[in-house]
DNA sequence: TCAAATCCCATGGTATCCCATGAAAACCCA
DNA sequence: TGGGTTTTCATGGGATACCATGGGATTTGA
């Protein structure tokens, strides 16, 4: 398996130290990037962190706008200018900045949500009632994909 | 033979441990696959398990849509984050998680059933209600598929 | 020089590994 | 065909390894 999958919560200490579940860590492992790519979902109140497998996608995103345009400038500094590159320490574990912090609403506990090629860090309450919303959306998404022709133009 | 069928049921023990009918393992064998990949069925009590057959259609629904966008990040959320897999020990048992074993109401028995690229685990029970149910929605549907003017468009 | 970040070690609970057992199925040979 | 033997398989339990977590010690950097 190569992706990220499932989802953990993990305690937040006394120093702003938490856990990368294990799994998701093997996974980094693999992909070889050292400390973990994170930067704000732009529509969510979570962080979207990974490594190599992340950053392609990030390049990829990217290169389909024409650069020294304003929305290359504006794409690039919320993926690559709003990022942070946290170290991982001995025993698999991360120090979560105020930024992250601030914009997840961490308590605590922290959730960590894997979606294959990243995975999403999340105030547990939050991600409990995100999860509900993408329960109800994905069912949607799924019914248009296998039956395009009764959903609205794809 | 490829794919998964018949049925079986296994006990729970007091770890939490349940073997995969020697069948199934067969199957996984074949595969592939590295442990086994499950999630939530979403309409019923039960969890759908598998390998690389499963990953593939989960994989082949969620490429549909580009990454990094909310629709892509929601997919996966509900089918990557909400899924586990589960390690097979060196006698073919695994250990249910709690999550699962809320979501199927499992006591201290489990249904093995093979759905040809995957198979479901049911609470034996719950299993028979919901066979009753679909053997009679199975004859409707066989009906208008040997009849189709008569049934709504397919 | 002090606070924050990093490293290092300890610990407890849980998951995983490994071996034993018994029942049932498959096999074999007369 | 039938009886005896071997294999397969589900299940149980003890031993071990892993992992999340906490806290002290050391380094770093402002």
């Amino acid at each position: 398996m190569t992706g990220f999958v499932s989802h953990f919560t993990n305690r937040l200490d006394a120093k702003g130290r938490v856990s990368i579940p294990a799994s998701f860590r093997a996974v980094l492992t693999r992909d070889g990037f050292e400390g973990l790519y994170c930067f704000n979902s732009s529509n969510t109140p979570a962080v979207d962190a990974g490594g190599n497998m992340l950053l392609a996608e990030i390049k990829n995103m990217t290169e389909q706008l024409a650069r020294l345009t304003p929305d290359h400038d504006m794409l690039a500094a919320a993926l690559y200018g709003d990022s942070e590159i946290l170290k991982i320490d001995g025993d698999g574990r991360i120090v979560l900045s105020e930024m992250i912090r601030n914009h997840c609403g961490l308590e605590d506990q922290v959730t960590f949500v894997g979606l294959d090629y990243k995975f999403q860090i999340w105030e547990p309450e939050k991600y409990l009632a995100y999860r509900a919303e993408a329960q109800k959306r994905a069912q949607e998404i799924l019914a248009q994909l296998s039956n395009p022709s009764q959903g609205r133009p794809v």
